[in-house]
Order: C-alpha cells, then structure tokens, then sequence
DNA sequence: CGACGTATTGACTCGGCTCAAAACCTGTGG
DNA sequence: CCACAGGTTTTGAGCCGAGTCAATACGTCG
C-alpha cells in the first residue's frame, strides 16, 4: 500500500542509530543488534489508528521514529487509563514477550508516527541465545518499573498541579541554578492530562494554579519556567525523590 | 545475638522450599537454586523494624518465612506510599541489583517477622553464569510490572469501594458459582487502606459501602462474600480486567 | 471568513481527606 | 473476673480537590 511505500521511504531515518541506543540493547554486541534490526521494517500509522488492542497476539515490537503513540487500557464503561506516551526512540511491545504473548494493553497513534516494527520471535530467539540481551532487557525493565513505583506514589500523594509540576520539571534539561526557560508541550494538554490521571479541565485550572503559585508563565503550549527552585519545591515537598528526579523520563 | 539464635532455630523452616518455589527461579536447576539458597541466613525482625531504608546499598534480598513486611517511600513531609506488603513465600530487595545497588524503596516488619537473607552477589553472580536465572528474574518482574501497571489503572479510574473489592477479590480462592466465602484479613485494615492509596477512615467508609451494595458481610477482619458474582460486576465494571483478576495476587 | 477541534471557564456535585471524638479490641495487672 | 491502658477502627461534621456538564473562547487550517 501506499503508506508502506512512504514508510520505506521516509520513515527509517536513523532507525539503525536509535535501535542501537536503545537501553534494553545497552551492553549488547554491535552485530547482535544489527542483527536484530534487520527484521525489521518500516511502517506507518496515521493519526488516530489502533496499532494493536489489549490480549492480541504479540507478533511485533515497534521503535518509533516519528509522530507520538499512546498506550492505554479500557475499562468495560469506557474510560481509559492511558499508560504511556512514547515518541521517536522508544520501542513497544516488547513485553509481550513475557506476558505469554500477548499486548498487556493497547496501542494508538495520536499523530501520524511513523514506526519500525519487528517479529517478536527474532527477539525471543536473541533472549535465549545470547545472555547480555537478557541482561539489557532486565536492566530496562527494572527501570521501566521504577519509573511506575514512582507514578503511583505521585498518584496517592501528589496534588493534581504538583504532578503537572514533575512533569514539566522531567522535560527540562539540567540547567544552571537561576536560569529562566521556555520549553514546549510535547503534545496535547488533554493527552498529558489523560497521562498523569486527570481530566483535561483539571489539567486546565491545575496548569492556572502553577501559574500562581510556582510563577510559571504559560503561553498556548509554551511554557516558561523562570525559577527551577521555586517549581521543585513546590512539587518535590509530595515526592519521594529529591529534585533532580529525571533520570526516568515520562514518556 | 539472641533473636538470631532463635531465628536460626524456628525460622528457616521450610525455607528451601520456599525458594524453589519463587516464580523467579522458574526454569532453573535445582542445583543452582540450591547453591543460592546456601549462601542465607535466618534473621528475625520485631514488629516495627527498619530493615533498609531507600537509598541504602542493596547488599541483601530476603525471603519472608513468617510475619509481614511493608515496601514504603516516604516524601518529605512525611506521608508515606506503601508500596507491596508481602507475607510467607515473596522475596523482596532483590531488585537493587538492577536500580544502581541500591533499595529504591524502604523495608519495615509491620509484625515480628522471620526471613532468610541472602547476599545479593551470589544472585549477581548467578544471574551473569546462568541464563535461566536471567530468563526467570525476566518473566518475574514482567509479571511484578504488569501488577503495578494495573495499580495505576485502579488508582485512576477505579472508586475507593471497587478497589476494596477488588482487594478482596483477589484474596478468594477459585469457587463455583453462587458459593459463598468467608475469609480473613490479612493484616491491619489501616495498612491495607495506605496499601490501596487511601485514608483508613475512606477504608473504613467504603467498606460500609461495599456492604450495602455489593452485598458483603463484615465482621471485625473476616469478610464473607455471598455472591462472587455480585462483587465482582461491582467492582470490575471500572477495570479493564475481566474477572478473573486475580493471576498477580496484591501482596 | 467560517468550521472544527482543542482549551478554558463557570457552576455544581461528590468522593475522599482532615480533625476530633467515640467505640471497640486485646492484653495486662490487680 | 474486672478495670484499665493502648492501639485500632468507626463515626461525625466540615472542607477541599477533582469530576461533570455545559457554555464560551481560542487556534488553525481549509
């Protein structure tokens, strides 16, 4: 179809790169990996499309090359809990692996994202064989872990706008003490509120209230952060880890 | 001392077979389980014991032979998640092999307390010699993962009521329909109440609920649930599992 | 310019938290 | 056996944060 066309195209742009850099592969032979991305191949999805629902067969594994991709459980009434958000240089899917085989949760696009995707089986034959991809995946697990044993502490503790606040706070780079800076949302204010466990216009009034109270200036999908102090103290006070909590990036 | 004499007369009872039994060890010789399981010790903890604080250098993981153990992060100001709360037959501080050698959490008795413990460098070791050991870790804290991914959905999207029954749920063996089960609590309703990520009051509360609309009978820690049926359509209706739910156990 | 999707605001409800007091256990010692 | 002390659980009253529903504003793309 034409969008595989495109996809073969466009869309494998440094994904050889970005598989490589990938922290499951961390301490993986070169060649291993390059192995593996062989099996791979590039696709696209338009905004708005289901990659795979909760309890399909796990066939692929996908690295994201561009565009943005949510993961999310559905209850029976509807609602949604939405447990990731990944963008270019995250992969999903894998742990299927380990969930006897099947997704733990289902996967949209909520952009156009253009995706490499892989068989699973070529990972799985790679696990077995070979000891330090096992070792990668479980140093990436444990990481992934942590970063959810954070997530619902933050849940249970954390006011809405505090949440918001360590949010921000993980997109920032390391600065000098005093700097003043401007980032961008990474998507959709409804799509971060649905990912930090709150309705959009409680995201709304909560991002109001930092605006006050942490002296954050938001303009549209800009925001400024004048003081990084002021802004970690008011999150950080409801969290367990000390300032520069970041080394575990929402996604 | 005197509480590890005693320890090492009551406490490593049954101990060896405990640890063969660890879904981690799943698929590993019996030899190499063995060998690791030689490298512990009995020790006893009295209600209310620090046994690591977050942050400390993860020497050992423990097994728990009897009593309770809590997994908890405290913030700043004082408030504390509680993280896991496991009993007779789960290991816990093994996963500061992978989070920098450090406990990324807190351990404390919440009850006089038994386990073996084990110095985790024979798990490092074990784990780099042999892959089934790597493969097992894997598939447990893939399981250990999806449970808490899980948790994040029942704190959002679920009511302090259904997450109860849910909690209680998963305490029920399997039954035929329309038997009715009586069952135990098992440790204090306050810390299942900070376990759940409410107040004990809300617990309180919202099990005076569950009475009325789930049809539950309680009386001081033992819960009888007449209708299986009835608690789960409850419950389940705001997660996005079907309900059965109960393949990871809340610890 | 108009139209559509996204974001904000307003008014209201409700669930869960806080603080404080009462009730209930359980174990201890008289 | 009773009384009492300590902890745990329950109950009550009031508050506040977040959800709901509906209306309005904003942005951007045709």
């Amino acid at each position: 179809m034409a969008a595989d066309y495109i996809g073969s195209l466009i869309a494998d742009v440094g994904s050889r790169d970005l598989f490589h850099d990938l922290p499951m592969f961390h301490g993986v032979a070169p060649s291993t990996i390059d192995k593996l991305h062989d099996t791979g191949r590039p696709h696209l999805f338009s905004k708005g499309q289901i990659i795979y629902l909760q309890d399909d067969p796990g066939e692929f594994y996908f690295l994201v090359l561009s565009g943005w991709v949510k993961i999310f459980r559905e209850t029976l009434e509807g609602d949604e809990a939405v447990i990731d958000v990944f963008n270019r240089g995250h992969i999903f899917g894998e742990n299927s692996l380990f969930e006897d085989g099947v997704y733990s949760a289902s996967a949209m696009s909520v952009d156009d994202t253009s995706v490499m995707m892989f068989p699973t089986n070529a990972l799985r034959a790679a696990l077995s064989n070979d000891g330090t991809v096992a070792m990668g995946m479980l140093n990436a697990m444990s990481d992934y872990r942590r970063g959810k044993t954070r997530e619902i502490e933050s849940l249970t503790l954390q006011s809405a706008a505090q949440r918001i606040g360590c949010f921000i706070l993980r997109l920032l780079p390391a600065l000098p003490e005093g700097e003043s800076f401007t980032l961008h949302l990474p998507y959709d204010k409804s799509l971060i509120a649905a990912r930090l466990g709150m309705k959009s216009e409680t995201f709304s009034r909560a991002l109001a209230r930092l605006k006050k109270d942490a002296n954050l200036q938001v303009r549209g999908a800009s925001v400024t952060v004048p003081s990084l102090t002021e802004l970690s103290n008011y999150c950080c006070s409801a969290c367990s880890n000390e300032f520069p909590c970041g080394d575990l990036k929402y996604g």
